[in-house]
DNA sequence: ACCCAGGGTCATA
DNA sequence: TATGACCATGGG
């Protein structure tokens, strides 16, 4: 697999299936731009839901600001974010993004940095790393940064358009040469790949019904899974 | 009871 | 470069 995701129309078609079946995904689920820093570090490994619930506490606690959030006692934070999981870690690697927020002057001078100064800044914060750095230059800087996650991998390799074991950057060219500078695409496609993953590729045998199903090799009985 | 979720860090080889 | 342990809640 020296060169993943090719053809680019081959890309292209999946995307278009996905759409066809799913939709609109409407990604980032956020109101403030903020809360989008905040969800991409919750979401860290964990489901959504859970995620909203610790999004709600810090809502009603009116602690949904970066010099709020960066100035809270770690145990407070911890227990109001306590639902999303890795409660104390995660409230450490929130309070270094806030941390980091601050510093910088707040979003709205962050908004005017360069896409790849911003990722590699983003990329030295504590607990920030390739995924959750782009989550946040994509939905909440709309800037053409393609976001790999672990169901890119399966759904991509499955598929046979990549190994799956690609160093991240690697694949995340691979979408973006594939697919242009396309920031509206980029971020239904990495919302419909979550959608697809949760929606069809889980349950066993999961071709018969599958969008993907004549592009998929394990579709057409090529091989098993 | 078990499995996994919209990952990342750190130690180790 | 590449494994593996660790972090922790809630829903299926």
């Amino acid at each position: 697999m020296t060169a993943p995701l090719r053809p680019a129309r081959r890309v292209r078609s999946v995307f278009d299936r996905l759409y066809t079946a799913y939709g609109p995904q409407g990604w980032w689920p956020a109101d403030t731009r903020f809360e989008i820093f905040v969800g991409a570090v919750l979401t860290q490994n964990a489901a959504w839901t859970n995620v909203e619930y610790a999004l709600d506490h810090l809502r009603a606690a009116d602690a949904l600001d970066a010099a709020t959030i960066a100035a809270m006692e770690p145990d407070r934070l911890g227990a109001l974010i306590r639902p999303s999981g890795y409660y104390n870690i995660k409230a450490r690697r929130l309070q270094a993004l806030c941390r980091f927020v601050v510093e910088a002057g707040g979003i709205e001078v962050l908004a005017r940095r360069e896409t790849d100064a911003l990722r590699a800044d983003l990329l030295a914060v504590h607990g920030i790393g390739h995924e959750t750095a782009d989550d946040i230059v994509l939905y909440a800087f709309h800037r053409p940064v393609f976001v790999i996650d672990a169901y890119t991998r399966r759904i991509f390799s499955r598929l046979g358009m990549c190994a799956g074991h690609e160093p991240y950057d690697e694949l995340r060219m691979g979408f973006e040469r594939a697919l242009g500078a396309d920031v509206p695409v980029f971020q239904e496609y990495h919302g419909l790949i979550v959608n697809h993953a949760k929606a069809a590729c889980r349950k066993q045998p999961a071709c018969a019904d599958c969008c993907l199903r004549r592009m998929c090799p394990v579709g057409r009985g090529e091989s098993s899974p």
